[in-house]
DNA sequence: ATGGTAGGTATCCTA
C-alpha cells in the first residue's frame, strides 16, 4: 500500500496537477491539505473519473482536508472524524478515517505566524489537544498513520539554513517538543527510517527562487505506528510536481507499506 | 528588520 500526503494550496487550482500525479504515482491513499473548498464544491466526480473515492472536511478560502482512496481498494471509509475532542474549532484541519485496514489521520497543523503571536498560542494548544486525540486513536487502532502538513521542521537537518532560521516559527523549541511529545506515543517519522541526511525538503517558499536554490523545509510528514514500522519498505519526497507550471509550494511525500 | 510570491476574496488575510 502506497500512502501519500500533499498540501495542494487550493484544490481548485491544483486539480490538473493532482490528477496527473495520481496517474503517475498510483498511490492507494492520499491525504490532502489546504483544499480551500466548501464541501459542496469538492470535485467528487472528477476524482471518480481519475479512479479515486474521497471524504472531505472543507471550508471556503482557508484550510480544508481530504482523504482519497483508489476505487479498487477494498472497503469504504469508516469511523470518519472531523473534529478534535475538547477543541471547539471552526477551522477544518483534521480528517480521520479507517480505510483498507489502516487508520489514517490527515492533519493540517496550524502555521502559527510567529513565535509569541496569538496564532502561535493557538498552534501549541491545538497540538496538545491533538496529542490527546492521537493517544486514544493509537489505543483503538494499532495500524495508525498520522500524516499531513505539520508546519514543524523536526530538527535542523530539515531546514536549509538552520543558523539563519534559528528558533523562528516552524523551528521553535516548543513546537519541536510538541511534535516529539506526539512521536513519543510510538509514531515513527517514516522518511527518517530510510534517509538520515539533510537537504531533503517538502516545502519551498514561492519567493526569491527558493525552490531553484533548494531553500526549503521538510514539514510534510508521514508518521507510522509501531505496528507498521516493520512493514515500511520505502519513503520518499517526490519533487516532480513542484517543477510543474503554477505549482503548490509543497510537493507530495509518500510511504510504501507491505500490507 | 523587511519584503519578496501565491491563492482567495475583496482591495486585505493567510501562508
Amino acid at each position: 500500500m502506497k500512502i501519500a500526503s500533499w498540501n495542494v494550496n487550493s484544490l481548485k487550482v491544483r486539480m490538473p496537477h493532482l490528477t496527473e500525479w495520481l496517474a503517475e504515482a498510483r498511490p492507494d491513499v492520499v491525504a490532502l491539505q489546504e483544499t480551500k473548498l466548501e464541501d459542496a464544491k469538492f470535485p467528487v466526480d472528477e476524482l471518480a473519473a481519475a479512479g479515486y473515492r474521497a471524504v472531505f472536511s472543507g471550508q471556503k478560502t482557508y484550510n480544508g482536508v481530504a482523504l482519497l482512496a483508489r476505487a479498487d481498494l477494498k472497503g469504504e471509509f469508516e469511523d470518519v472524524v472531523t473534529d478534535i475532542p475538547k477543541l471547539d474549532d471552526p477551522q477544518r484541519r483534521i480528517l480521520a478515517a479507517t480505510i483498507g485496514g489502516v487508520r489514517v489521520v490527515d492533519l493540517y497543523v496550524v502555521n502559527g505566524k510567529a513565535v509569541g503571536d496569538e496564532k502561535y498560542a493557538y498552534k501549541l494548544d491545538w497540538l496538545a489537544k491533538m496529542r490527546e486525540f492521537l493517544a486514544a486513536e493509537i489505543e483503538r487502532y494499532p495500524q495508525l498513520v498520522v500524516l499531513g502538513d505539520f508546519n514543524i521542521a523536526p530538527d535542523d537537518r530539515d531546514v536549509y539554513d538552520p543558523v539563519a532560521w534559528g528558533e523562528d516559527i516552524l523551528c521553535s523549541p516548543p513546537e519541536r517538543e510538541a511534535l516529539k511529545h506526539i512521536t513519543d506515543l510510538g509514531l515513527h517519522d517514516s522518511f527518517r527510517l530510510f534517509e538520515a541526511g539533510g537537504e531533503h525538503f517538502s516545502w519551498w517558499d514561492y519567493r526569491q527562487g527558493a525552490f531553484r536554490r533548494n531553500m526549503g523545509l521538510r514539514i510534510d510528514l508521514i508518521l507510522i505506528g509501531e505496528a507498521l514500522k516493520s512493514a515500511a519498505t520505502a519513503a520518499a519526497i517526490d519533487r516532480t510536481p513542484r517543477r510543474w507550471e503554477r505549482p503548490s509550494d509543497h510537493t507530495p511525500v509518500t510511504v510504501d507499506l507491505d500490507i
